[in-house]
DNA sequence: AATGAATGAGATTTCATTCAT
DNA sequence: TATGAATGAAATCTCATTCAT
């Protein structure tokens, strides 16, 4: 119904406002101030998660790089489609109460295990610590899409695509 | 005087108390509440360039891989050492009002420069987009140091440190 | 139809949907929040008056003791016959939009005028100021009988019915 | 410092501004609207027991009455000179949060164990229900007060005392 | 007639900032 | 200079009431 706002550090009201519906209505779907946010966020993180899982499952024949690229563009696109569903899912401007913000976090259990798997079938260097690798790339992934997002002269999604692919440990760190 | 604090949503109060002076004694030091995070951010990242700096004088005649190694050594260890400024420096848990908060893009001139020499003497990839590297690197590197000082069971600082090392664009996309 | 509620602090949509209506259909139904009050109030005073009637007309050719026997049994039966309806009426957690509330003057004025006419009878002590008797007593009952609804271990009724007796004015001032 | 105010269905402004402070400073004395209720309510309590404590000791070679008349007696000055306070405590027009408001039970304990003291002593009737006789005197008592405080031609306090005295279980019921 | 989503005035509460001491 | 009680604008949240369906 409402959707997506840039909700940093605006006030119910504002937030209402924008909808387009009045104060008690914020109240009548939600809870209280921050159950719009964990909302927004779950229900981000689910279309991201979705849009991971496809470029996932269209590219499990080829290359470890083009499933890399896959994952980055998916990525990209997501934020390019809904950037600000994104922003709020990702920008550490506010406040989820308590273990709600994804941030380095989001989903790193998942690109560990693949990091993991890879080293063990020998595409990926030994040396790699590959929990320290995975959330290391997924910070700089969801922060350098919040710059793209808001630069004045942002590089082309295809140009920040190759740079993610060029820094992804899968592909910078393969053997 | 008053220094180290999370300094993500306390309030005036808190910090005042925190700091062992009263809430009058901060607004006869600062103009208003961010001119603390204003004040910190400057002194911080001061402290931070002046390590880094150092770091690279020192290395200056090693290996590009030493370099990388003893900056990010380096910036791991500023952060080991002032956990809480580098907190109030880095962590995007509040609201520097307008244009004031590094995240991203702290220093990111500083190592796109240098990648641009790299790329220049011909011992970075020319593939690699030196704003974006820059910038890519700058935000996993800062989020999870973020991240190493928080957890439950941080990773050895030398392990950080190489992962951080591996995954540098100087290291990961050398020619 | 709707009928029994606390009705202490309640809101209109718990009231309505408590009764199974909507909350339009409480508007209906009545002008405003204080108006199922006073309907309420109305209604059960009307009942009670009934009982006590009927009581009264049953035993007035009884001695004075077993009249008022008669009249508290009868309003402690109201009150367990209909415990939801006795707390609207008499309960003072709530706001009657001034003037409405029975409280300590509910019937005062017909017990005041028994207690006079058997003051002028000679049979209750001439000393006694019957306006004020009269409240005290009717404050004392269905204040007791509030708490007598409500108690984890209540009394029997019999035992709350005889201690009444023995307190009311006719009985304990007798001559 | 604030102290006495009708606070029946005031709103936190109103008591602010009526006790001539901010709103702010409200809260900087008080945790919650409700925690000045709870103030005045034990300040007044432990007035309203000094008070009858007094009394009490000072008339414990006196007549069973003369004991109760003092008592009574203390009880209605203390309302008549702190009628604000009196009502905070006593007037049932508002919501102590769970497990605050007297009415009833204020000092029920305390007078059911002077009756039953009189009971063995063989000075109360025997068939008098203690727990029950007490409370029903003291809500009577304390209703009959606030009335008193509010009605338009209130009788002297003088009358009041002594019909309360007429009415008190043990002169009531004694033997 | 019945409904309940929507409303917004108003109540509660917070907090950056001031100022008398 | 240091202090912290006092302030009130602004934020959060409630709830009696309306109205389109």
């Amino acid at each position: 119904m409402l959707a997506s706002q840039g909700l940093g550090e605006v006030n119910t009201n504002t937030i209402a406002r924008a909808a387009g519906v009045g104060v008690g209505t914020f109240y009548a779907h939600f809870d209280d101030k921050f159950a719009l946010q964990r909302e927004l966020t779950t229900r981000g993180l689910a279309l991201l998660q979705d849009a991971l899982s496809l470029a996932s499952r269209e590219t499990q024949d080829q290359s470890i790089e083009q499933q890399v690229r896959a994952s980055v563009a998916g990525f990209v696109e997501f934020a390019h489609a809904h950037p600000a569903l994104y922003r709020v899912v990702f920008s550490g401007g506010e406040s989820l109460p308590r273990g709600g913000r994804p941030g380095v976090g989001f989903s790193a259990r998942a690109l560990e295990n693949r990091l993991a798997e890879l080293q063990r079938g020998g595409h990926l260097e030994a040396s790699v610590d590959t929990r320290l690798a995975a959330r290391i790339f997924n910070a700089g992934q969801s922060q350098i899409v919040l710059w793209w997002l808001e630069a004045p002269d942002p590089p082309a999604a295809a140009q920040l695509i190759e740079t993610l692919v060029q820094l992804h440990p899968a592909v910078a760190c393969r053997r």
